[in-house]
DNA sequence: TTCCAACTGTTTTTT
DNA sequence: ACAGTTGGAA
C-alpha cells in the first residue's frame, strides 16, 4: 500500500504498532515527522480512528501546520474540526469553548512576555513595591517556572521572607489578571489543565473522545504540559509520543526530559523504538555529532548512522577577529554561490543573537542578499501593538493594560497626573481603571480629556459592533486617530504599511469552526439559549470573532514574519534552526563563554545542554559542514580574547580539515568600506567636502531623501556631525 | 507634555 | 556597542 513505501522497517513498525502507548526515540533527520504523519494516516485508513479521536500536539504552528499539510497529501480528509496544533493553542481552543467552566469571561484575551512583564511592573507599582528589590523580569520567571510545574501561589514553600514576598506577588498578579480577564501563556496550560481536573462530566467526555494522542517533540515538555496529557489520556486512549533526548534544548525554559522516562513507566510502555537511520547528512557529519554527543553522560542512548557516503570534511577555521570569520564566512558562500547552491539552503548559526550584527554587515557589504530570523515579529511592533490594544478595548473595557497603553496615544493631553489619580480611584474601589474613569466622569469632576477619550472607545465599540472584523479594523485604525499619527510622524511610512497589512491579516483570518458548541450546554452554570436575546447573540458573536482574531494575534506573533521571498542566505541562531535542514551549514563563535556560553555552567547540566545544542547545529547540514571561531571579538563594547571551544576538540580530529583562506589576512579590509558610494542626494561616501564653520571633513554617512536629507561628515577638526542638506552649506572639495 | 541626557543590562525562545 | 528605559529639565 502506498502509505508505506519506502518506510525501514523501525518506521514501519511505529506507524503500525497496536493501540497502545508507545515512544518513539527518533534521531535527528530521521523521519519523524513523516512517522507522526503516517502513524496518523495509518489509524484513519484502517478504520481504527475517526478524525475526531484523534489530538495531535507540537511546539510550534510551524511544525503544526506541516503536519497538517502533509496529512492533506496522503488522504483525503476535512482537517478542519481536527485538534491539532501546539499545546498553547489547543489550550486556548479549550477555554474558549468553555470559558464559563474555566471561570473567564468570554472575550478573554492572551498576554505575551512583553505584555506580561508590563502587567507585572504596573502591579509593582500599584502595590508600592520596590522593583529593585524584586524586579519583574525575575519574578516573571519565578511565577511562569511555577505555573509551569502546574503550581498555583499557595502550593509553594516560601522558606524566607524573600520567597514570601514573591508568592505573595504572584497571588497578586493572578488576581489582577482575574479582574482585568486577561491569561498569560503559562495560564492558558494551567487554566485548561485545572478545568478538566475539577470538571468531571467535562473531564470524562473528552477523555472518551480522543482516543489517540499524538505528541511531537516530547522531549520539550515540561511538567505540567506532561500532567496535562496524563490528565487527557483516559483509560481507552494511546499516546504516541515522539521525540530524542538528544535534541532537548530548552531546559531553560522548564522543559524535562525526564518526562520521557516517567512516560514509560506510566504508560508501560511496552518497548521503545529507535528511528536511528538518518537520511539527511553525510557519515562524516553524522560520525561528528555522534562523538560530540557521547559525551553527554545524562542520555537514553542512540546511535545516528548513515547508507550515504561519508563526504567532505568538516572544514574549521581560525580567524583572528570577528570581522575576519565575517569576512572568510562571505567568501565561502561566494565560491558556494559559484557552485551553483541556492543561498537559501545555506545557513549562518550562531550562539546569540548578538553575533549577527557583524555578520550582517559583511553581508551587506558584499551584496549578499541575506534573512535573518528571529527578529522583531510583525505582531510584535508598536503600532501593532497599539492596534491591538484599541480592539482588545472594544472586546473589553476592564484590560487595564491595553488601556493604559493607548489613553495618551495618540496624545489626547492625558498625562501621569490625571492617570494617577484614576489610578487610585481604581486601586480604592478595587475596579478597573475603565470604571474608575466613569465614576469620575459621573462625580463630574473628570478632565474633557479623559471623557473625549471613554467617548471614543464607546463611539468604536458601538459602530464596530455591526461591522466584519476586517471593517472593525479598518474603521478603529481611521477613528482611533492611529492612522493620522504616523502620517504626521516624519519616518511613519512603514508602520502605516504595517497598520494596512494588520486589516489584510484581519480579512485573511477566518473564525476556526467551533466543534464544541454542543459542548456548551454540558456546563451546568451556561447560559440556555432562550435567555439571549438576539442582540446579544449578535454581540457575542462580534465580541468573540474579534477575540479569537486578538488570540491568533498573541499565539501566532511569529507566522506573519515568514514571506517566502528572493533567494537569500539564512541567519539564525542554533535555536531557530531546530527542525531545518541545509546543503551547506557555517556554525560560527566556537569559542569557550560563547558556545559553551559562559552563562551556561551556572545552572544545573548547563553544559550538556550546551553541547545538545551544538549536536543541533551540526545535524543541520546535509553536505558541507563549515566552523569557525575568532581569536578575538567585540563583546559589550570591549575587545575579548577567545580560545576555541572544547566542543571542537571534542570532534574527532580525522574528520576535521582547517583550512586557510587565500587571501593574507593583513588584506582584509576593516568594518569601514571607503570605496565611494552614491547617496540619494547626490552626495555619496567617502566624498572630501568643505563647510564654511566646521571646515575640511569626509562624508561617510548619508540617510533620508529629498528635504529629510542628511549625511554624516567626519571633520578634520570639529569632529563627527550629522548635517541637514538643506541647510548646511557643504561645498565639495 | 516633550525632549534629551544619563543610566542599565545585555543566552538561548515559543507560545 | 548599543538599544531601551528612566529621570530631570524645559
Amino acid at each position: 500500500m502506498t502509505l508505506y513505501q519506502n518506510l525501514n522497517p523501525e518506521q514501519l513498525a511505529a506507524v503500525t504498532l497496536p493501540h497502545e502507548s508507545a515512544l518513539i526515540l527518533a534521531g535527528a533527520g530521521s523521519g519523524k515527522t513523516r512517522v507522526l504523519t503516517t502513524r496518523i494516516a495509518h489509524l484513519i485508513q484502517t478504520g481504527q480512528a475517526s478524525s475526531g479521536s484523534l489530538f495531535a500536539v507540537t511546539f510550534t504552528n510551524k511544525a503544526a501546520k506541516e503536519m497538517l499539510t502533509r496529512l492533506t497529501a496522503m488522504l483525503p480528509i476535512n482537517t478542519r474540526g481536527m485538534w491539532v496544533g501546539t499545546f498553547h493553542g489547543l489550550a486556548n481552543r479549550l477555554l474558549r469553548a468553555h470559558f464559563r467552566d474555566a471561570g473567564l469571561p468570554q472575550t478573554f484575551q492572551i498576554l505575551d512576555s512583553a505584555d506580561q512583564l508590563g502587567a507585572l511592573k504596573r502591579l509593582l507599582k500599584t502595590l508600592n513595591v520596590d522593583d529593585e528589590k524584586y524586579p519583574p523580569k525575575q519574578l516573571q520567571g519565578f511565577i511562569n517556572g511555577l505555573k509551569d510545574q502546574g503550581l498555583r501561589a499557595d502550593k509553594i514553600d516560601a522558606p524566607d521572607p524573600w520567597t514570601r514576598k514573591m508568592q505573595q506577588l504572584y497571588a497578586a498578579y493572578d488576581e489582577q489578571c482575574q479582574r482585568e480577564g486577561v491569561v498569560d501563556f503559562a495560564e492558558l496550560l494551567l487554566r485548561s489543565y485545572e478545568l478538566l481536573l475539577n470538571n468531571a462530566p467535562l473531564r470524562e467526555h473528552y477523555q472518551s473522545r480522543f482516543k489517540h494522542i499524538l505528541v511531537d517533540e516530547f522531549q520539550d515538555t515540561n511538567h505540567l504540559q506532561y500532567q496535562w496529557l496524563k490528565l487527557l489520556a483516559g483509560a481507552q486512549a494511546a499516546i504516541f509520543a515522539v521525540g530524542d533526548d538528544d535534541q532537548s534544548i530548552y531546559a531553560f525554559r522548564g522543559a524535562r526530559v525526564g518526562n520521557m522516562a516517567d512516560f514509560e513507566r506510566d504508560f508501560q510502555v511496552a518497548k521503545v523504538i529507535r528511528l536511528e537511520q538518518n537520511y539527511r547528512s553525510h557519515g562524516n557529519i553524522l560520525d561528528a555529532a555522534n562523538a560530540l554527543i557521547r559525551n553527554n553522560q545524562t542520555r537514553l542512548g542512540k546511535n545516528l548512522w548513515t547508507s550515504d557516503h561519508a563526504g567532505e570534511a568538516i572544514r574549521v577555521f581560525e580567524a583572528a577577529s570577528d570581522f575576519e570569520e565575517a569576512s572568510f564566512i562571505v567568501d565561502e558562500v561566494k565560491a558556494l554561490q559559484r557552485e551553483g547552491v541556492a543561498l537559501s539552503d545555506i545557513a549562518l548559526l550562531y550562539r546569540s543573537n548578538a553575533q549577527s550584527r557583524v555578520l550582517e554587515h559583511a553581508l551587506f557589504n558584499a551584496a549578499i542578499p541575506y534573512r535573518v530570523y528571529g527578529g522583531l515579529r510583525f505582531f510584535d511592533r508598536q503600532e501593532i501593538k497599539h492596534a491591538l490594544a484599541y480592539l482588545r478595548l472594544i472586546g473589553n473595557p476592564d484590560d487595564d493594560g491595553a488601556l493604559l497603553r493607548v489613553i495618551n496615544f495618540p496624545a489626547r493631553g492625558i498625562g501621569a497626573r490625571s492617570l494617577e489619580q484614576l489610578q487610585d480611584i481604581a486601586r480604592q474601589s478595587g475596579i478597573s481603571l475603565w470604571q474608575a474613569a466613569q465614576r469620575k466622569l459621573l462625580s463630574g469632576k473628570a478632565g474633557s480629556s479623559i471623557a473625549v477619550f471613554t467617548g471614543l472607545i464607546e463611539s468604536l465599540r458601538s459602530a464596530c459592533a455591526d461591522l466584519p472584523l476586517p471593517e472593525q479594523v479598518e474603521h478603529m485604525l481611521a477613528h482611533s486617530g492611529l492612522i493620522a499619527h504616523y502620517e504626521k510622524e516624519k519616518e511613519g511610512e512603514d508602520r502605516l504599511e504595517n497598520l494596512n497589512e494588520l486589516i489584510n491579516a484581519a480579512a485573511g483570518f477566518v473564525l476556526e469552526a467551533e466543534p464544541e458548541t454542543e459542548m456548551l450546554s454540558l456546563s451546568p452554570n451556561s447560559l440556555p439559549r432562550g435567555e439571549r436575546d438576539a442582540d446579544s447573540l449578535r454581540e457575542i458573536h462580534f465580541t468573540s470573532e474579534l477575540a479569537a482574531f486578538l488570540a491568533h494575534a498573541s499565539l501566532e506573533a511569529g507566522e506573519h514574519q515568514a514571506i517566502a521571498g528572493a533567494d537569500a542566505l539564512q541567519l539564525m541562531t542554533v535555536h531557530a534552526a531546530k527542525g531545518l535542514e541545509f546543503h551547506a551549514v557555517f556554525i560560527c563563535g566556537l569559542e569557550e563563554g560563547l558556545f559553551p556560553h559562559e552563562n551556561s555552567n551556572r545552572e544545573k547540566d548547563g553544559l550538556e545542554e550546551e553541547r545538545r545544542l551544538m549536536y543541533v547545529a551540526i545535524t543541520r547540514a546535509r553536505r558541507r559542514l563549515t566552523i569557525s571561531f575568532a581569536d578575538t571579538r567585540m563583546l559589550h563594547g570591549q575587545l575579548r580574547y577567545g580560545i576555541a571551544s572544547r566542543f571542537l576538540e571534542e570532534l574527532p580530529p580525522q574528520l576535521l580539515k582547517r583550512i586557510n583562506r587565500a587571501v593574507p589576512v593583513f588584506a582584509v579590509q576593516p568594518a569601514f568600506n571607503p570605496k565611494p558610494r552614491e547617496t540619494d542626494s547626490g552626495w555619496h561616501i567617502g566624498q572630501a567636502v568643505s563647510h564654511a564653520k566646521f571646515g575640511h571633513g569626509l562624508i561617510i554617512d548619508s540617510e533620508g531623501r529629498g528635504a529629510d536629507a542628511r549625511v554624516q561628515v567626519s571633520f578634520n577638526d570639529a569632529g563627527v556631525k550629522w548635517l541637514a542638506l538643506e541647510y548646511a552649506k557643504l561645498e565639495p572639495r
